[in-house]
RNA sequence: GGGGACGUAGUGUAGUGGUUAACAUGUCGGCCUGUCAAGCCGAAGAUCGCGGGUUCGAACCCCGUCGUCCCCGCCA
């Protein structure tokens, strides 16, 4: 080795010690006779020092060393001396003098900070990423990243999992995401898909009778990217035989407090997990991940709305819809301007529009609406939503009762965020659980899965499949964090007879199914076990940790949102010769 | 596919129609033996993303285009 120290490891207990360290300048303090520098690796900072007449071998050559080269360094631990001690760095206490030096490296100045936190521009840090790595913000961020994926290996194998690797290379498949694709160059005009995720593999090794499989699984898929998206993302996928959903939900639930207590830097606000179910998240949240981290939780005001002379309220309930509200605290001195962003913020998720009522701190009230609203009815919408004094009560009215779950949703997460109600200093996890089955499709005109089309129905509504597919609820269970989605699974159907008529309600024919599911329908004639299983996000997991909002600053080589690697300048251009050999030709 | 924001020395920003494009930091040089965002003095460093247009005059206004980011659609 060309170090026989850590830089960050070094303390007052080294004193004495004679060292040879390596690693990077991070920044050089010059004082002409005398020079310090910090040394950088991966454990952390040291500062060393020399100066002209003590060290003059030493000090001839960190004359000359500048930012970010890497260099070799021999020398003594001492303790500072006294009031020169940096309380700042874990190593503040001692310094290391070199009495000798060498320059392993030389480096050109880079092209943004690597040793301070200022931001920059994300596309420069993509194009030099290895560079953008070696911040000590990033280097956190990945060694955090291996510490959880370590720790869930950990706590798997010790709970009898395996951890069993599936092909990259497998099969296209009709329903969900769009497929990356991989041609065949043996087979001519015959493709493999890449796995969106490695789900009917998992299960087929259940009916091969492994039990518990576990895998830190890359996935594919070629959608448009988020913050929260990329084309190629890691799951912990896992699946167990002979389990019902509470077991899959209780051994995740485990898994998750131990990692976030063990990794994590906030506690966890409620021990066990809440359990909401789809129709109540939607109907307290809006939404099918709420952020629990705070609360403004959607009011119902249908029942005083019925008769209400306001005709937005009245019609939209006579049209089979709903009236909600959520309270903003404190709001009620909004402006009009900002209560005309409100609206438009609801405007985008298919709300006619956003009915405000101000209830002013001298008691008074200010609406647009009040003419329409008698004072019974007013004092019946505060009392139902304990909207007090100075508070500002926002409601939607609409037929459609997705619109108000998901402007109301938006506005409350919006609001949250605006108004600092969401907890910073905690996670809140839940899992939403009965999720529909199958949702439908406008666009296709046809059923499709919610989940994906292996997940079993609750066993008491499987008779209305065929009836009413809509009103089925799946045996499926979301994982939450912080108003993230963090994972989801399922009991999965094993019965031959159950996952046909799932292909059916799904509008897939016994022809197609036959073709593109046939080994999955054979092996559940050959003893499949009952099983189920989850996949968790590992970057979002990871991010969540991190206190970051983008996956890629925990992804060590990320895509940018257009899908393109900035350093490599993928994807790019094959060759004639590669294309010939694959028996492609480019058309566009 | 659609909407929005951004693009100015290496980096982060200012400049919203008028002389030589400003500030901080970094870089380079000089001085400096206790700094830790070292300090002091000096210097260099800009195709104002690119193309077109309006104007006597464009970093600034307009159109297009490229790139990055955020969102909608999409994401079983």
């Amino acid at each position: 080795m060309l170090k026989t120290h850590n830089c960050g490891d070094l303390r007052v207990a080294d004193v004495g010690e004679t060292v040879t360290l390596a690693g990077w300048v991070h920044r050089r303090r010059d004082h002409g006779a005398l020079i310090f520098l910090d040394l950088r690796d991966r454990s952390g900072l040291v500062q060393v020092t020399c100066n002209a007449q003590g060290t003059p071998a030493a000090h001839a050559v960190l004359n000359t060393v500048r930012g970010e080269y890497v260099i070799q360094v021999q020398g003594g631990v001492r303790d500072r001396p006294a009031g020169l001690t940096n309380p700042n760095l874990p190593t503040g206490e001692i310094e290391v003098v070199a009495e000798s030096a060498q320059i392993l490296n030389e480096a050109h100045t880079p092209p943004f900070y690597i040793n301070e936190d200022v931001e920059i521009d994300e596309a420069l840090r993509l194009k030099y990423r290895y560079l953008d790595l070696r911040r000590p913000v990033m280097q956190q961020n990945i060694i955090l990243r291996h510490q959880v994926v370590s720790f869930i290996r950990k706590f798997l194998d010790g709970r009898d999992f395996l951890e069993i690797e599936t092909p990259m290379l497998i099969k296209t498949t009709p329903e969900g995401a769009r497929d990356y694709v991989v041609p065949s160059r043996v087979h001519p005009g015959s493709f493999y898909a890449l796995p969106q995720s490695p789900q009917q593999l998992k299960q087929l090794l259940m009916v091969a009778g492994y039990e518990r499989y576990f895998q830190i699984a890359r996935c594919f898929r070629d959608e448009d990217l988020r913050a929260d998206r990329q084309p190629e993302f890691t799951q912990l996928d896992l699946e167990m035989s002979f389990v019902d959903r509470e077991d899959v939900m209780a051994l995740i639930e485990s898994l998750y407090i131990a990692l976030i207590e063990a990794l994590g830097s906030k506690p966890i606000l409620a021990k066990p997990f809440l359990v909401l179910t789809y129709a109540e998240a939607m109907a307290r949240y809006g939404s099918d991940k709420p952020d629990l981290r705070f609360g403004m939780e959607l009011v119902d005001l249908g029942d005083l709305s019925g008769g209400s002379e306001f005709k937005v309220f009245s019609e939209a309930l006579a049209a089979g819809g709903q009236v909600k509200a959520i309270v903003a605290p404190g709001c009620a001195d909004f402006s009009r301007r900002q209560l005309d962003d409100l609206g438009e913020q609801v405007k985008r998720f298919g709300a006619k529009g956003l009915v405000w009522i101000a209830r002013k701190g001298d008691g008074s009230v200010k609406s647009a609406a009040a003419r329409f609203l008698s004072e019974s009815e007013l004092a019946a919408i505060f009392e139902r939503t304990g909207a007090g004094l100075g508070d500002l009560v926002l409601i939607v009215a609409a037929a459609n009762r997705s619109v108000i779950a998901r402007s109301l949703g938006e506005l409350r997460l919006a609001l949250g965020q605006q108004l600092g109600l969401v907890r910073r200093d905690v996670h809140a996890l839940c899992w939403v659980v009965e999720f529909p089955l199958l949702e439908w499709s406008e666009q296709g005109g046809r059923w499709t899965a919610m989940h994906h089309p292996f997940t079993s129905a609750m066993d008491e509504d499987w008779p209305l499949l065929e009836s009413d597919p809509g009103r089925v609820r799946a045996k499926a269970y979301d994982l939450v964090m912080d108003g993230w989605e963090v994972g989801g699974g399922s009991i999965r159907i094993h019965r031959r007879d159950r996952q046909q008529a799932m292909f059916r309600a799904l509008g897939i024919g016994p022809e197609e199914a036959e073709e593109k599911f046939g080994h999955l329908l054979e092996a559940f004639e050959f003893g499949a076990p009952p099983h189920g299983g989850i996949a968790t996000g590992i970057d979002r997991t990871v991010a969540i940790l991190a206190g970051t909002t983008s996956i890629r600053e925990v992804i060590a080589f990320p895509k940018t949102a257009s899908a393109t690697d900035l350093m490599f300048r993928s994807p790019s251009e094959i060759s004639e010769a590669q294309l010939r050999e694959l028996h492609l030709s480019i058309t566009a």
